[in-house]
DNA sequence: TATGAATGAGCTTTCATTCAT
DNA sequence: AATGAATGAAAGCTCATTCAT
């Protein structure tokens, strides 16, 4: 890793910890450079504005999230396993990164004035993505067809995404791989059986 | 209603369009004032600052939430009623204040930077109020238990939620009884049922 | 007094008050009409604006300072009597008074930004007035001739302004005749006859 | 000396004389701004803002003046030294930084309102302290005791500032050493020997 | 690469004053 | 006479961004 590419993950990364303390709109250039221990013009040199520094602070969050998308959830054969990978996917980049969760909860999964088109088309794409899958279990025989793959699909990403805008509100760590494991099967026994009392299926 | 009351619900009236239009940090007072057609001078003459404005604005939001929780689900006698009642504020609100609810999802419900200690006081036990209303119902054999009730409240509203926000974000007016009638019995059938193939109960 | 001669007069005195308070520049038209509990529209009714209501409130004071020079001063036969009306004059008012000397005293013995030019010409006339008396005791021979009238006049006026602006400053009111003949004789006295350790004259 | 310090004395100075020209409150920070030949935003760059500005322009004055009063007067015999070095002080504190004395005759010295409560405190202990001068000489027998030390402390002060007011508020200049001598002179003799046509004391 | 001085547009806020009622 | 709603000029202050060094 190259100097200027240290500075820049060291930039983006004291960016990340201001924008979850302050927010984006209460946190100056300034902010972000003293908490990286520079001078202000200096995140200038790397970053051409503030707009900028954001984009590309969700660049990372938005390609792994698109990858996997394409890559496994494609793979998967069942939609219980695809949507666990999703969900996995989730509750680790929270479990690694927290703050970076944290910043596109807040700031960008319920508001896109935020965003330029790039990412809002991303996003958009990831969500039709997400009912495509759902719209094939169903046609697969899979999934109930009386709800609209687009409802139980929003359903579903909603549950899942409150679940981690939760943690994030409240500052819980995702610490060990046990809760996360009972938070996804939980996630997964409510999306697939509902919340009655369990009747053994058959 | 005296003209002062009047003056007043103008003006938020009018900063809930702005608001909605522009977003909280993109709207300046002038905006508002200019939306209702009076000096900005006036705007400050009603309200000390923006952020009591703002805070006016959500008053009757929070207001009508939590007095409808008191009232209504102690009232109801199961968790489907319970629940029913629940989502039928949200669409209801949505359905007659689009543009408050659209301020509320987008400025409120994923971020606590822009709320006082009052109202973010509310928020949270609106959300224990809920969280009690699920336990009750496993306690009563209504609901699973192997689920905690922290763990299904928060599945419920964040489905619930995402539903609305979907509708906010892509600016999707809800008219019409039968729409609201089978988005409500969508969400709570894939909540109480799951989504898997209807097979028949009992 | 006329019901209008009334109320000028408590919005006067209410002016008085808060002027005292915060100081001329830190007080709003609006905490007058409050301190006098009318609304600030009335205040207009009566006064053009803010500095004719300030000028107002002084003409009172001015008025009487320079009637008193020339009615008493002119009287009086020696300058020990001449000096003594004089000091007697501010300690009075200062009884009487005292918001309207302390007014006086901070907002316009030490700046005349806050003169109307009238009001500046009677405050010079009065100062030159002062200095006649000392030159003509000079001439009688009653004053040493050695230093300029000019300064004895500055040295005496200086040392009793600054006696009423301790006592403003402090809060300290004035109260009975016997404090102020104490302060009167032990001003006149320094001023006679010196610092130095009483040594009887003759 | 730094840049940084040059462009804040620069300010300082340029603050200086505007305040001098149009009054404290008459004084706008773009007027200071265009005095100084720079930026408005650059004045807030060094000075958080109006108040913080105008403190520190007094506190040269304020910190020569209690340093003074320390160092000096301490060190003076008599009680005729004491004074005269005092007096001194303020005369050339006049004459090499005129702008800076009429702001503390205008702006401080009769009103409490500007001062930030540090400054107001060293004030209240230059007055104390001098008192404390007036009463040792008291004690030593070299000034009068049947006046108290309060009074002919204030008389002294009073005189002195009002001589010093009156150079200020007439734009005098006060140029050269035997001037500078004669005021001080006769303010002394004054002070000390009296107004009265002088008899040769012994 | 690095600094932080310098800029100024843009926003919030205040408040004297006017005016309809 | 009395009210207080309404206006808008005039400040204060912020902060993203540029630029000389």
């Amino acid at each position: 890793m190259s100097i200027k590419q240290q500075r820049e993950a060291e930039i983006l990364a004291a960016a990340c910890r201001v924008f979850r303390r302050q927010g984006l709109h209460h946190t100056r250039m300034a902010d972000i450079a003293r908490e990286a221990n520079i001078s202000y013009g200096l995140v200038y040199h790397y970053y051409k504005n503030k707009d900028e520094l954001f984009d590309a602070l969700l660049a990372e969050w938005w390609d792994g999230l698109y990858a996997m998308l394409e890559r496994d959830l494609t793979r998967a054969e069942t939609i219980d396993a695809q949507l666990r990978i999703l969900i996995d996917y989730f509750l680790e980049q929270y479990e690694q990164n927290p703050d970076l969760v944290h910043l596109f909860i807040t700031e960008v999964s319920r508001s896109t004035v935020n965003l330029n088109p790039e990412r809002l088309n991303t996003f958009r794409r990831s969500i039709i993505r997400t009912e495509q899958i759902i719209a094939q279990a169903q046609a697969d025989g899979a999934l109930r067809t009386d709800i609209k793959a687009r409802y139980l699909s929003t359903f579903f990403l909603g549950a899942l995404e409150t679940m981690i805008s939760t943690m994030v509100l409240n500052n819980q760590p995702l610490k060990g791989k046990r809760l996360k494991e009972r938070i996804a099967e939980n996630l997964l026994a409510q999306f697939f059986d509902g919340a009655r009392p369990v009747k053994p299926r058959r």
